[in-house]
DNA sequence: ATGAAAGCGCTAACAC
DNA sequence: GTGTTAGCGCTTTCAT
């Protein structure tokens, strides 16, 4: 039927055992043998059993990716670099959605645990809510990536969401605007809130004054955005307008289409997250663009340092996100 | 350490084999003894070795979807459609990327292989090249999902394209183009295939001549559908354009605004397969939409079927894509 | 340096 | 109906 490691050891005439050091790249096999059995593996086409392995060693090589929504560009791109990542190293990657669900990202965690997962990629649904213990306590590693937790000993890969919201509302207010709206994300979320201070970091120092009826909450994703961005104009006009991320920014030019407001003139627009489509979209869309894929990669290679077992200090890695001018935010007469 | 089903059999005075049977929920079973074993696996919070149990039934629970593309949102709908229905049956999903690749298709069949998947979904890289006896001889079930191999014996979902394609093309000839050009997709897919073939076919309806010149080949990515329509603008005006993807869409609209073309007065725009943010663009985009999540569903419900051995003749399963249109693609001034 | 043998947690024959 | 037993394919002591 299928061939297994005894098929190839009575073939290379070995044992089984020797096979297995082969395969599993340990030193202490004579060349002569490890050419033997090299291959024989290669006439026999011999694949190893997954199963039968990780039976034995209690651990796979597969890693899960558990994020909230695998339709958001963000994540895919993401995930990309994950794979990509995983490969190399010979590991498969396996995909989870939790569509910002408490409960959905418990249990999959758990199911990680069932699976044996060599380890965990995680965007958090909440930074205070989501316990990793179940995790941690069978020491399978985690990092999250995107958003934070408040506990600091877990390693992380974001970008510096704060610095990124200054950079887009300063922007804004360099263009003139006085009114700037933002759609922020959900305030469980570090995106979410980081984004948040920094609009509001930007505005201080510009010494605009910070109007509560300018922000509302939206969930991240298209819905979401263009409720918020209705909500938002019923309180009063805005003249330029800050949305916390992809998903919702398509949302919020719907609504603005719908209400017939014209980009940029009665009111410049920056998104964030990068969209394929941004460019495409017209006017073109501002954005702040994110390496997503390096984030990607990145956050795998640090879980497969913790995976082989290095010890290192909590790593908290901030990569640069840059706002990416675009004619949706550029009015004609801007301040200087 | 971890709970096996030995411990489970100990706490409800029963064997591993009894245990092993309420769990795979055979009828064998007296009452008494059934709800014992489950109460103790729930006090223990028992959960079944993935791991030994595909060692021991060469079978797993595990679905593999092999896509070209995950950052494509078509397949990101379709996958969800797929998770969901996998998940309500028990089962989880693995992703694959292959980039249009046929090499790299087939190195994750045989991972499949490798790792007893208990059944794969495949938008195969080629209708002609790609070969399944890996899978099929060791009785893995396949369902091809957006295109179909030339082997009819293959399960495969799919929408009408030659329709839908017709519809489109249509569509443009109604609103009075006369000089459509089509970006059409990889000849060897039968997405490709089958909507250029529609493309043609409603040429002919309206007795309009199929000039060679308008018919350019992407490769379903942004920068082919950029570079196409570059390539097809260069070759001679056109005024209406019919592009084969979503992605190859994105590229198009690029080009054309970079070309300084006006859309819809200059050149009505169809583009394949909704987008989340085809609405949110100015104009407003007409596409033919796919039923993308329901796609995914009954791809893995027949796959399912399969799984648990139901006898069926091939099925072609074939969903209904429809034209959604929207400012793109209408002139001022439209033939009748 | 290499082989023999045990056992990971589970299910499927086979007894009873 | 339920328990006993063997064994899935692999890795890992423990001898040699």
């Amino acid at each position: 039927m299928t061939t297994t490691i005894h098929d190839v050891a009575r073939h290379a005439n070995v044992s089984a055992a020797t096979v297995s050091r082969v395969l599993n790249s340990r030193t202490d096999v004579a060349s002569h043998l490890t050419e033997r059995v090299l291959a024989s593996v290669a006439t026999l086409r011999y694949r190893p059993n997954g199963a039968a392995r990780s039976l034995r060693t209690r651990a796979t090589t597969v890693l899960g990716v558990i994020i909230s929504d695998i339709t958001n560009p963000f994540f895919t791109s993401m995930v990309r670099g994950v794979e990509d990542a995983a490969q190399t190293a010979g590991y498969s990657v396996v995909l989870a959605n939790t569509d910002e669900d408490l409960d959905k990202e418990r249990r999959y965690l758990e199911v990680a645990v069932a699976e044996q997962l060599a380890g965990v990629v995680l965007s958090p649904a909440s930074s205070h809510h989501t316990r990793l213990d179940v995790l941690t306590d069978r020491g399978i590693p985690v990092v999250t990536v995107d958003r934070r937790l408040r506990d600091r000993s877990i390693d992380s890969v974001t970008v510096n969401n704060y610095r990124a919201a200054f950079d887009a509302t300063g922007h804004l207010l360099e263009q003139g605007c006085r009114r700037v709206g933002v759609i922020a994300g959900p305030a469980a979320t570090t995106t979410g809130s980081r984004r948040l201070a920094g609009y509001r970091a930007a505005l201080r120092a510009f010494d605009v004054a910070d109007d509560p009826a300018h922000v509302v909450h939206g969930d991240f994703r298209i819905d979401g955005g263009r409720s918020a961005t209705l909500e938002l104009l019923a309180r009063g006009e805005v003249d330029g307008l800050l949305v916390s991320n992809n998903l919702m920014t398509i949302g919020a030019l719907e609504a603005l289409a719908q209400t017939g407001h014209q980009i940029p003139d009665d009111l410049a627009v920056v998104g964030f997250d990068d969209m394929a489509w941004a460019g495409a979209m017209r006017p073109p869309l501002t954005v702040v663009t994110q390496p997503t894929y390096e984030i990607g990669r990145r956050t795998a290679d640090l879980l497969l340092r913790r995976i082989r077992g290095e010890e290192l200090p909590p790593q908290r890695i901030v990569l640069p996100a840059t706002l990416a001018v675009r004619q949706s935010s550029l009015r004609a007469a801007p301040m200087r």
